[in-house]
DNA sequence: CTATTAATTGGTCGGCCGATTAATAAAATA
DNA sequence: TATTTTATTAATCGGCCGACCAATTAATAG
């Protein structure tokens, strides 16, 4: 009755990461142990050694590889955009609708804030900056966008909006509720947000 | 030779609270070991479960004492507001340069909505919410504000446009740089999202 | 002044943490 | 098939964690 068991490295190494990544999202690093991610997807504690080295590079490379699928979707939504409005406004709905699909980006994000983690992969991120940052230059040159703001600032509120969202989306459920909001909340917050950011919040003028 | 030492028990648990906070924000809650905040406030470990009970019951104080703070100060700033343009611009700026004054307040408020077991912060924040909810309404309704936005909506923005900037300004100066800004980095971005979020972005008509 | 309470100390406890090792079994290689 | 490599397991390590306790000392109440 000895049941030849099979083996698949790649499928418990994925194993290891996808629950992994489940529990520290859920409690953050600090608060998460070993034992906690080796129940979870019912493999040995050991094994996490073996394929990661240690808790911390388990943690390093769940960071790397959800931040590359990040990145280089950035890196298409960015360099698709032409400087009009038009396109910044799809780019803002593809940036959106990207968060919206890979909600985790968000939370790694959140967690590398609240414990101080110098995650060093920042600097592809600078990178992506500094090409969206010419198209805003352009857009405005353009007289497309006022320029009597830094375009640093007006890229930063443009992914503040986004990010803010689906971190602290929870947040918003809770104290304001969701009567007679559309069932597709996030349809209904990236109106609004579209609608102030591209147009104001003052009252039409015609 | 025997210094008779004195005493001062509020003095030393005000040390442990100031000592636990600035740990516990820097590394995070489950990075953080008492022998830590002991260290830094000069205390013995043992008169942290003196007077606190527990790891938890310190971090549950020190949440609840800066959101408390935080709380009479956003209701003074709310219940001051009048619902017109030019006063909710100053309540704007008002939270802003509290979240200023107080940048711990931004990481503690993210640390209690991500841990969701803190009822009284909840309660007592969705009830200011709430007060908030009725200027902007009241403003909506007396035309000062476009009304094609839920309200709830146009608050979280407001809100969101503020907490995000202490949260991720590092990453701003990181990624961005500061080259061509004002040093006073807070004052250039509080009057970028106020013309963002009070005139929009597209260009001057006039 | 005495008795009681509260603050402070140092030492200690069991337990879990992350990490390591050695042994075993399956795969891959030759 | 024989041999090497790799995946998997279980047992175990030292260390630190949060918590507890007993003793000491200062402050306070009577």
């Amino acid at each position: 009755m000895t049941s030849k068991q099979i083996r698949n490295p790649e499928a418990t190494r994925e194993a290891l990461l996808e629950a992994a990544e489940a529990v520290f999202l859920e409690k953050g690093f600090g608060n998460t142990s070993l034992s906690d991610i080796a129940r979870r997807a019912d493999i040995t504690k050991s094994l996490i050694h073996h394929y990661f080295n240690s808790k911390e590079g388990l943690w390093q490379e769940i960071k790397t590889r959800r931040f590359m699928v990040y990145a280089d979707r950035q890196l298409e939504i960015i360099q698709d955009a032409e400087p009009s409005v038009e396109l910044l406004r799809a780019s803002l709905v593809f940036y959106f609708d990207f968060l919206k699909r890979n909600p985790q980006i968000v939370r790694i994000l959140a967690w590398i804030f609240l414990e101080n983690d110098n995650y060093d992969c920042m600097q592809k991120d600078k990178e992506l900056i500094d090409i969206g940052l010419q198209k805003v230059k352009q857009a405005q040159a353009a007289g497309e966008i006022r320029d009597d703001v830094d375009a640093r600032f007006l890229l930063f509120v443009f992914i503040g909006l986004c990010q803010h969202w689906f971190q602290d989306k929870e947040h918003f459920i809770a104290d304001f509720g969701t009567d007679g909001l559309p069932e597709k909340l996030d349809d209904g917050y990236l109106e609004a947000i579209i609608k102030i950011f591209f147009e104001g919040i003052l009252p039409r003028k015609r």
